[in-house]
Formats: C-alpha cells, sequence, structure tokens
DNA sequence: ATACCGACCTGTCAGC
DNA sequence: TGCTGACAGGTCGGTA
C-alpha cells in the first residue's frame, strides 16, 4: 500500500503526535507474527522507551527510542507491507480487526499496529539503520544516472529495485515514466543521459507533489490520524487503463513488469 | 548476476 | 444471493 510518500506522510503525523510521549505496556497479537524480532524482544524494547523522533527512511519508518535501559540506542522499524497502517488512536475507539500490536503512551492514547495482509513488518534494533538503498529525494541527477546506468532490467524494475533507490513502489513508478515520457520496459543501462536526467527530475517531482497532497489513497490507505490522501485525483497513468491519455488522449496501456501492473502511454512514452 | 514466478495473506470486485 | 477467480500500494526465496 505505502510508498515514499504516503510513509512521509505517516511518520510525519506520528511525529507530530507522539514525539516525546512514552510507552508504558505493549501488547502484541499471537498469530502467525508480523514480525521480524520476536514478541517478547520488541516488547521488552518497547517498554519503558520514550519517543524521541518519528522519520521516514525509504519505505520504513524509524521510532528513535531513549530509555534509560538502552541508553537511547534503540530504533523500531516499521514496514507497513501493503496494508499496514500505525494509527493513534484513543482507548476507548473499538480496537480494528487485524490489530496485530497495541502500544500504550503514557499520554493515555494507544499506538495501533493494523495490517489485515500481514506483509508488514516489525523489527526493534540498534541504531544505524539507513535503509537498503539510495535516498529518491536527495540523490542527484550525477548519481542517479550512474546507478541507473548499472542496471540490465527493465528500468520500471530497477525503479522498484529497494537496493538502488528505496521508497519507490508501483505508482509512483508509473507516474515517473510517464512524466518523463519513457518506456517501462526500456533497460535502464539503455537510456540516454537526457532521459536519465529528465526521469530522475520526473521521480523526484511526482513524489513532492504526492507527499504535498497527503499521498495517494486506494482503498486503505490513512495516515496516523486516520485521514485519506490525495493525489490519487492527479494521476496520470496508474490505475487509468483504457482511459484517453491526458496529452494525446491515446488509450493507456496495461502490461506486466517484474510482475506487476504497469501502466503507460503507447504514443507519448518512447 | 539477472529475471521471472510463486509464495506470503486478506479483502474486494467482476463475472457468471 | 453466492461462488470463483483475478487482482491489489511489497518483498523474499527458489529456479532457470
Amino acid at each position: 500500500m505505502p510508498e515514499l510518500p504516503e510513509v512521509e506522510t505517516i511518520a510525519n503525523g506520528l511525529n507530530k503526535r507522539v514525539a516525546g510521549d512514552r510507552i508504558d505496556s505493549v501488547w502484541v497479537g499471537s498469530k502467525p507474527e508480523p514480525l521480524k524480532s520476536s514478541a517478547a524482544e520488541i516488547s521488552a524494547t518497547l517498554e519503558g522507551a520514550k519517543v524521541d523522533r518519528v522519520r521516514r527512511v525509504g519505505k520504513h519508518i524509524v521510532f528513535d527510542l531513549g530509555s534509560e535501559k538502552t541508553a537511547g540506542d534503540r530504533q523500531w522499524i516499521v514496514h507497513l507491507g501493503m496494508t499496514g497502517q500505525m494509527l493513534v488512536a484513543n482507548p476507548e475507539a473499538e480496537t480494528p480487526k487485524h490489530t496485530h500490536l497495541v502500544a500504550k503512551l503514557a499520554s493515555g492514547r494507544e499506538l495501533r499496529f493494523v495490517d489485515p495482509r500481514r506483509f508488514g513488518r516489525l523489527e526493534v534494533r540498534q541504531t544505524g539503520f539507513t535503509g537498503p538503498g539510495a535516498e529518491p529525494l536527495s540523490i542527484d541527477a550525477d548519481d542517479f544516472a550512474r546507478l541507473f546506468h548499472t542496471s540490465k532490467a527493465p528500468v520500471k524494475a530497477a525503479l522498484l529495485n529497494q537496493k538502488l533507490l528505496h521508497g519507490v513502489g508501483n505508482i509512483y513508478a508509473d507516474e515517473a515514466l510517464f512524466r518523463a515520457h519513457i518506456r517501462p520496459r526500456r533497460r535502464a543501462n539503455a537510456l540516454t543521459k537526457s532521459e536519465l536526467r529528465k526521469l530522475h527530475a520526473a521521480l523526484q517531482k511526482v513524489l513532492r507533489l504526492a507527499i504535498a497532497a497527503g499521498g495517494s489513497s486506494i482503498s486503505d490507505y490513512v495516515d496516523a490520524d486516520g485521514e485519506a490522501g490525495y493525489f490519487q485525483i492527479q494521476h496520470r497513468a496508474y490505475g487509468r487503463e483504457g482511459k484517453p491519455c491526458l496529452t494525446c488522449k491515446t488509450p493507456i496501456k496495461k502490461i506486466v513488469v517484474g510482475g506487476r501492473g504497469t501502466h503507460y502511454c503507447p504514443k507519448c512514452q518512447k
């Protein structure tokens, strides 16, 4: 579900609402665990910890923790998978189905991790998490070009490869390629310098616009307050198969690249 | 190394 | 109304 703009919106919302708060107690569900660390390890680390800051790295939410036990050297890393939500709620509010973790905060509120498909992952670790790849919003055009020049994969697949850039997912890969007028199946290392430059600019632009709109809400995405985002009304390729291209009216095509549904304009994208 | 594909899960929607 | 199958914002591991 959530790509970089959605995770950024969620992390910023969480930071605003829970930074400075303390986790008093933790409940972890017993189902097959959506965990990378064990339930016991997560509870032991989170209980008594103060939330210093919440931020985004790639598609991960990072809680920087401080506590007397751990001397502030621990982090709680949350990946939302396709359907994960991290919500701040009042304890009286009904607990949604598929709630896998509830952290009671000193302020009286609760932090709830909800994830129907259980593709999300929770992990506690030492500080220093940097994510698997480069940050799409900070990388400059030259480094971007060098990075993509190393990949023989279709450019769409390269955009989704988190070891190259982390944070780009299916929606924004399609949107960036549309805006850069590049076909998704082109080999990344076959793109010209000028095309890579356009792709870099298009990607950063679409991510920034989406962050400004609070992310894209398709079915179940909501931020930490349970609010939907609005970028989906600005999608030009993703989810528009058969509809006229907003530039040239040619019907948008849908194909499969790297196992993912891929939308593009056969006329505008070369 | 690379790329395709199924697996992991549940929910929803289209089609019959 | 209800069943079946396809599909969904992500990632991982196996195989060719």
